[in-house]
DNA sequence: ATTACTAGGTGACGAGTAT
DNA sequence: TATACTCGTCACCTAGTAA
């Protein structure tokens, strides 16, 4: 239980008032706590004074109840304004970062545990055939092989994923384990490194039978956003059997 | 302006209704944010299924509310309930990760601008003489003149920093310039290192004339929280002159 | 211009309770 | 046990406006 105060910056509630202020008399909700988390962005970019509605411009509440916020954060002495009025200079007190911190060192212990996110999912696409091209071409092929153990389908499954997901995803990615495939010149063409990612492919028809893959960057494709391209060594297509705007899901294999 | 978007993850609210739903129909506030972000965070800890009831205990708002809020977030496609109802295991899409992760990058920007705080303060107070006691040994003496560019009046100033202010001092230290006197051995007793920190003080009665000096930690004191003990080349207390109780002001210098 | 008070309307919260 | 509905109350927000 003593594990969850540091997340808890907000006492719970009571009906009785009194037990409130004397269990907390600088208790800072939520709305508060993002106040100052804007706050302190603010300031990082813009240094000095800033007027009420020159931060309703900004701030996402109108410039009454910024002025009756920041009243409320300076007596409990979350704030200081140096300057009287007339766009005093806002500072955030240590008290106050030491809330903003407590929720940066959540959030930090939240994203460095590598698998917050375990499944994607995303919709089956007809490709342009363009994965194919480069898979069937034998020096990729070989090193397919050697780096992830089976000789690819000469295809790739094509998994279009929602923008927050695919977002997720990209900013994810360098969690995960992967291997580089060299690239390699052909006569007038260039072809790019390629970054295999090991994944676990299944649809929704087989739950349980999950096979194993790679999710494919090419380097060089002008791939179209949230699509990912896949690689087995069957045509996933045909095994699941699956078709066009089914569902498909894959998870990282780890490292 | 569009530097403060990634910022801003609530759409300012207009009168229209329906003009909120075109705009932003998968709306978050500032409570739906502290919702994600509790269950990111309790799922750390607590793989598995949890019930509203015992959510309860934790998050600082009623059963009934977790029960609206969970529906709603499902709603909106920030939060999955794989298993039916009676406990069923919350999962946050990435599109909740996403949110989560734009406030974390934003505070990751605050924290790691070095001087968010660039001014502490505290009361004067009278030590135990123990800071004294150290400085006088010749082998530390030597090293803070060499170190710190001036040999040390015997004494130190010891300031009492508020809870907060000490904590937050205490997590920015790594980021000030320090330095590190080397510890030695005299017959009987070890003397540790002593780490200092380059810093200006200087008291309401002179705010602009800034002494240099040094905020001290020695290693193995047990000196009391939420004492800072620091030196300068002449007696601060009558320099300025101050007396117990007076504020004192600090800041460190630049790297 | 700015800050901040008052007043009124509304949306959210939690108690009680059905399922 | 659990989830989630209804409903009364209240806190909070914004508009208007004073200073």
């Amino acid at each position: 239980m003593k594990f969850y105060n540091s997340m808890i910056m907000i006492i719970k509630k009571s009906k009785n008032l009194d037990e409130i202020h004397s269990l907390a008399p600088d208790f800072v909700g939520e709305k508060e706590w993002f106040f100052l988390y804007w706050i302190a962005y603010i300031k990082l970019i813009n240094r000095g004074r800033i007027s009420t509605p020159e931060l309703c411009k900004i701030i996402p509440i109108s410039q009454q109840t910024i002025s009756r916020r920041i009243l409320e954060l300076e007596e409990k002495k979350y704030l200081n304004r140096s300057a009287g009025s007339r766009g005093g200079d806002l500072e955030l007190t240590p008290k106050a970062y030491v809330h903003l911190e407590n929720v940066f060192q959540n959030l930090q212990h939240v994203f460095s545990s590598k698998s917050c996110v375990e499944q994607f999912h995303g919709k089956l696409k007809t490709g342009m055939g363009e994965g194919a091209h480069y898979i069937k071409k034998k020096n990729y092929l070989k090193q397919f092989k050697s780096e992830l153990g089976f000789e690819p389908y000469f295809g790739t499954l094509n998994v279009q994923v929602n923008p927050d997901m695919y977002e997720f995803l990209n900013k994810q990615l360098k969690n995960f384990k992967q291997t580089i495939i060299q690239g390699f010149e052909n006569g007038s063409r260039t072809y790019g490194d390629v970054v295999c990612y090991f994944v676990t492919i299944w649809s929704e028809n087989k739950p349980d039978d999950k096979v194993p893959g790679a999710l494919l960057l090419i380097q060089r494709t002008s791939h179209k956003p949230f699509v990912c391209e896949f690689i087995a060594d069957e045509c996933l297509r045909d095994y699941f059997p699956i078709e066009d705007d089914d569902e498909v899901f894959f998870e990282f294999r780890k490292c």
